[in-house]
DNA sequence: TTTTTTATTGAGTCTTTCTCAATATTGATC
DNA sequence: GATCAATATTGAGAAAGACTCAATAAAAAA
């Protein structure tokens, strides 16, 4: 409870500067604490104003949630945009978005968490904005996921939306997984995993199949062309 | 707000019994609203009790919750320990954990909701005895993943953990996909989605695999059917 | 029947969200 | 530079809900 030991005294700041603020503030208690266990009374305090204050700037706790939400949101997509832009190949963008946002999760946990807990679940509560905006960021993966099928390095028979589920499915377990066992989080080495076990299925391979079949039926068929020429040169 | 119109009159009833009523009554208000949302009198009024009373037989609202999971987990273990009894082969038995674990969240889907949303995020207060029956749940996938792994039927270079991760993530993921869309859950397609996605994995064969074999032994039957013709004809 | 035990009650406390009338600060106007 | 209008800020308090507890009444024991 960061409370000033000075007296408060009232200042006027622009309003979008307050506002940043609040928002700041906000977004900190949050993700330290929930939405349930946070006061408002501790976001304006931690933001310099009274809780009247937060209500002049935020209808109410829950747009104070939305907005921090819609900032987190949109730094996301940004972020995953510029770095998809610098990816060619669709498994290579696969494996971008996976570890980008395993590891945003792994730095943004309490953040993440709030929107998982929060946002998700409350279906009649679920913002018509933070809904669109998950639209926007999953249908990232979405494109490359469409663009694997097109192009034929994904397999044609393959539900783009049902692997964008897997996909970020996955990677939210594997996070509370983690966190649950305490065991530091290793972006890296999961993301290799779920890409991996994302791409190429969980099945063994018969044996007979791997580059050796096509080049062995080569050889053969060299040593029947072998055979042929042979045979038409008399023998 | 199933008030009772009739004066409440004291009545006594079996410790196990009360309990049990008072905890039917949680679980259907707690579905139906969510945790924050439902308020403990209201509980108390569908139980035909006062809310003191339901005091009397949890410690806190929270301990109300983690009641009603628990009962929740239990026969969700005894039905799919059933279920898999029943199921041979590790690609099947795989299936119908999918298969199951869906049709449980689109026919719980109220109590599904509470367990992931308000139990599961929620780091501090995720009760142990929570945690460790969705570990015993989850366990019995990761089983048939190790059996599948040591049989040779899964790869051998599976993580079955994150396998099982993306399995029930995947799961919930699409799950809140057609709650949000409003589409109604086709369990058995998006069981077989999942299904296929998981185990063949989204990368496309190699050209020369699968069909592509076949039509080169065609390729090498017509070779050698050349030479046995022309052995045939003589020379 | 009387006594003991304890389940049940409901009034009251405490905490937290949200409202609103009063007040102080700022920028505009003279 | 003084005055004024506009509005940002405040803090007290209403409303709602979780939780407590001493009193009470129902059942069981004597």
């Amino acid at each position: 409870m960061a409370a000033p030991d000075t007296p408060r005294r009232r200042t006027r700041r622009p309003r979008a500067e307050r506002e940043a603020e609040i928002l700041e503030a906000a977004r900190a208690v949050f993700a330290e604490q929930g939405y349930a266990a946070a006061a408002v009374a501790e976001i304006a305090a931690r933001a310099g104003v009274v809780e009247g204050t937060v209500y002049a700037y935020f209808d109410s706790k829950r747009a104070l949630l939305i907005a921090v939400m819609k900032g987190f949101y949109e730094e996301l997509i940004r972020d995953t945009e510029r770095g998809l832009g610098a990816v060619r190949g669709v498994e290579n963008r696969l494996r971008f978005v996976i570890r980008h946002h395993l590891d945003t999760f792994a730095r943004e946990l309490g953040l993440c968490r709030l929107i998982v807990s929060e946002a998700r679940p409350d279906v009649a509560l679920y913002d018509e904005a933070i809904l669109e905006l998950n639209r926007r960021y999953t249908g990232l993966a979405l494109a490359v996921l469409e663009e694997g099928v097109r192009d034929g390095t994904l397999r044609s028979d393959l539900v783009p939306s049902v692997t964008r589920d897997l996909l970020y499915g996955g990677i939210e377990h594997a996070v509370w997984r983690s966190v649950f066992t305490g065991a530091p989080l290793d972006a890296a080495g999961l993301a290799d995993q779920l890409s991996e076990a994302l791409l190429g299925g969980i099945l063994a391979r018969p044996a007979s199949e791997e580059p050796a079949s096509e080049s062995t039926v080569l050889r053969l068929e060299r040593a029947i062309e072998r055979l042929e020429s042979r045979i038409a040169n008399g023998s």
